[in-house]
DNA sequence: AGCACGCCGACT
DNA sequence: GTCGGCGTGCTC
């Protein structure tokens, strides 16, 4: 439905409302956050003194509390929908504030439409969470206090050089800078090819043409770094970032110098996509292939995605930058003639900026590797990259070994009767953390002390099974003597400061040998390393999780991005894959770098097993005291949603998700898809308020709750 | 989700 | 006698 711009009254004075209501009033939608299950999904109708434009933010009696809400611009249902409701008065109205605009208002009813949430939801979801606090006083305040701070900005600072560009940045800009209805962007740069100057070289274009510009990346640990870099190209324009690490008093400031359009560049998490902006002219999403981009609860939206709907929406263009696209992306700037669907356009960089080489790669066959010494369970550190990290250390290089796994063990058991550290309240094992001497479950954070005998037979020998971050770190101390060791993961980094501090260290060169989970292999910029080491990659290659293979390649490849990107030392540096299956062809593709035909491989699979991009799945997913209570409620809700499903939505059978229980609540899922994108939405929007009611039956026999996740990045 | 109302056990 | 346990129900 078109959505009109001007602030006609939604509807013209009622008579109905009148007679029971002060004089003259006007009845208006307003959104308010009622969550799904409260059954009231569309906007509430209340009464206004004046015609108050959609967008407006009001505050609304709701029940026995004042709440925050957006005028919005439908109607509210039909009018036998509302039979004898007494329309309740607009409490308040945030003066000054500009009304959302109409393009922020779609993209929120979009977003709630298409991954199946209340419209209320998804907008307030989407406001910085201070904004709710605040009554209109409060507000005034604050509205006073931030023009103050716009009158103090300081342009005075000098802007930095702009370095030149090298032949493949210059097509990629070309090609952006060409008129015409833009389809999205799929810069494909490997590592170090320059992807960030080719955002900030369209940025500022735009910047020149008096716009706005949104860049996402996927953690807020890589904000502080883009910012630093685009505060210093653009030192002269005001540059906010938004993501869920700021005070809410900042984030409140930053969403409003957005909104207002004092500021010129957005940063920030995926959070960021929702900002409205009334200027934009181009939206950069780094690293698009990032599963963070997921909200992985509640509503389960993919910033990624909703930034393509954005761009489309603005009329503005949307660049996905990665040195491994997520398939869909791929499969989308296939042209049809390749077997994609050839809606985005591709932007190939393939060399790296300054003549570094990626490093070789070397796949080391654990197989025919010396067997350990016996009655050593730790799993085995390659005799030759031992030998390997020790030049390095010799010749005052980095190296990073790679262990997606933190805690010194991921499990404990006792030699004598078999016990292990299970989790009371999951089905999962609690990880040993040595550090602190305790059995923590990663799931729902148990967390006892190392018990000093086995708990069930009292036998003294109680052995750490398998390698966390933390033995790893261990052992190579003990292989290494004299080297100097760090480890960065999210143990670390949970204490303010560490990661800085861990990283300023590995700058600094006081670091020999970096440990690190994944969070070390993304966008950090490290010029000293010349090897890069993954001891444990193969448990993706088997993983149920049909996602398993393209999130492990992109991994190792960025992880290996991550060594000689100095040129002086690029020429020797290497990356180190220990496996099993050295014949992989995920590790056959990973030595050529050949992502595009891992794609390929990949992309075969999927059409073959009739897997995303090729189908479109949701996941219905329900929570019980019992796992029989969530099968139940999923058994019957296939059952009560057949006839809708029809030929083209396929329902799957139910079964537990793969931690079956976390923190004692059963969980089970259901997977739902269709070849068709359209149909399965068309069917979830049915479904929906089915469930809807067959929820509250079921909630009597145990069901906690229930969700449908729309795209889910795991199943 | 909040936040009520509502009807049964251990405390000032 | 009240404080408070969380079961059920409503919010324009």
């Amino acid at each position: 439905m078109p959505l009109s711009e001007n602030a006609t009254p939604t509807t013209p004075p009622d008579d109905a409302a009148a007679a029971s209501a002060p004089a003259r009033s006007w009845r208006v939608p307003v959104v308010v956050e009622t969550p799904q299950h409260s059954g009231l999904t569309s906007p509430l109708d209340y009464l206004a003194p004046t015609a108050l434009p959609p967008g407006t933010l009001v505050r609304v009696p709701l029940g026995r509390r004042t709440v925050l809400g957006v005028v919005w611009d439908t109607p509210a249902a039909g009018p036998d929908a509302l039979p004898d409701v007494q329309l309740k008065p607009v409490a308040e109205v945030l003066d000054g504030l500009p009304p959302l605009p109409a393009e922020w208002r779609q993209l929120v009813g979009f977003a709630a439409g298409y991954y199946q949430r209340a419209l209320g939801e998804m907008a307030l979801m989407v406001l910085p969470p201070e904004l709710r606090q605040l009554d209109a006083t409060q507000w005034g305040r604050r509205e006073k206090r931030l023009h103050k701070a716009v009158a103090r900005h300081d342009d005075s600072v000098a802007t930095a050089e702009r370095p030149p560009l090298t032949p493949q940045q210059a097509d990629a800009l070309d090609a952006l800078a060409e008129p015409g209805s833009p389809k999205p962007f799929l810069l494909w740069g490997s590592t170090g090819s320059g992807k960030t100057e080719v955002y900030l070289r369209q940025a500022e274009r735009a910047l020149e043409a008096g716009q706005q510009v949104l860049m996402m990346v996927p953690e807020i640990n890589l904000t502080p770094q883009l910012e630093a870099r685009v505060a210093a190209r653009f030192a002269d324009r005001r540059i906010v970032s938004l993501h869920s690490g700021l005070t809410p008093a900042q984030r409140l400031r930053n969403w409003l110098m957005a909104h207002y359009g004092h500021a010129d560049l957005v940063l920030g998490t995926r959070l960021a996509v929702f900002t409205p902006l009334p200027r934009l002219g181009l939206i950069v999403v780094d690293e698009e292939h990032d599963p963070s981009y997921k909200q992985q609860d509640g509503a389960r939206y993919s910033a990624r995605d909703l930034a393509v709907y954005r761009g489309h929406l603005h009329k503005v263009p949307v660049i996905l930058g990665s040195a491994t696209p997520s398939l869909e992306s791929w499969f989308n700037a296939l042209p049809l003639a390749e077997g994609g669907t050839g809606r985005y356009r591709r932007l190939a960089m393939p060399a790296r900026v300054g003549d570094g080489n990626m490093p070789t790669v070397r796949v080391l066959d654990l197989s025919r590797a010396p067997k350990p010494a016996r009655g050593d369970s730790a799993p085995p550190l390659a005799r030759e990259l031992l030998s390997a990290i020790t030049e390095r250390v010799e010749r005052g290089e980095q190296s990073l070994v790679l262990l997606n796994r933190r805690g010194y063990a991921p499990v404990l058991q006792c030699g004598d009767c078999g016990w292990k550290s299970g989790c009371p309240h999951c089905s999962a094992w609690r990880v040993f953390h040595k550090v602190d001497r305790t059995l923590r479950c990663h799931h729902c954070g148990f967390t006892e002390r190392v018990p000093r005998a086995c708990p069930d037979c009292g036998n003294q020998d109680i052995a750490p099974v398998g390698r966390g971050t933390e033995r790893l770190e261990e052992q190579l101390a003990e292989a290494l003597p004299g080297a100097r060791l760090g480890r960065i993961d999210a143990d670390v980094t949970k204490h303010k400061g560490a990661l800085e501090a861990q990283l300023a260290s590995v700058h600094a060169g006081e670091v020999d040998v970096l440990v690190g989970t994944q969070m070390v292999a993304k966008g950090h910029d490290f010029r000293r390393i010349t090897l890069v080491a993954a001891v444990n990659p193969d448990a993706a290659l088997f993983a149920s999780d049909f996602r398993a293979a393209e999130r492990q390649f992109a991994l190792l490849l960025q992880a290996a991005g991550r060594a000689g990107r100095d040129a002086g030392v690029a020429g020797h540096s290497e990356m180190w894959v220990q496996t099993w299956h050295p014949m992989h062809p995920l590790y056959q593709a990973l030595r050529c770098y050949d992502y595009a035909d891992f794609a390929r491989q990949q992309l075969k699979e999927r059409e073959m097993a009739g897997l995303p991009p090729y189908a479109s799945l949701a996941m219905l997913r329900a929570e019980g005291r019992t796992q029989e209570a969530a099968q139940a409620f999923l058994l019957e809700a296939a059952r009560l949603v057949q006839d809708h499903a029809g030929e083209a939505v396929r329902l799957y059978p139910p079964v537990p998700t793969p931690v079956q229980r976390v923190a004692n609540v059963e969980r089970a899922q259901m997977m739902i898809e269709s070849p068709q994108r359209l149909a399965l939405q068309r069917f979830l929007a049915a479904a929906q308020s089915v469930w809807l009611a067959q929820a509250q039956q079921h909630r009597r026999s145990g069901l906690i709750r229930w969700a449908v996740d729309v795209d889910p990045l795991a199943i």
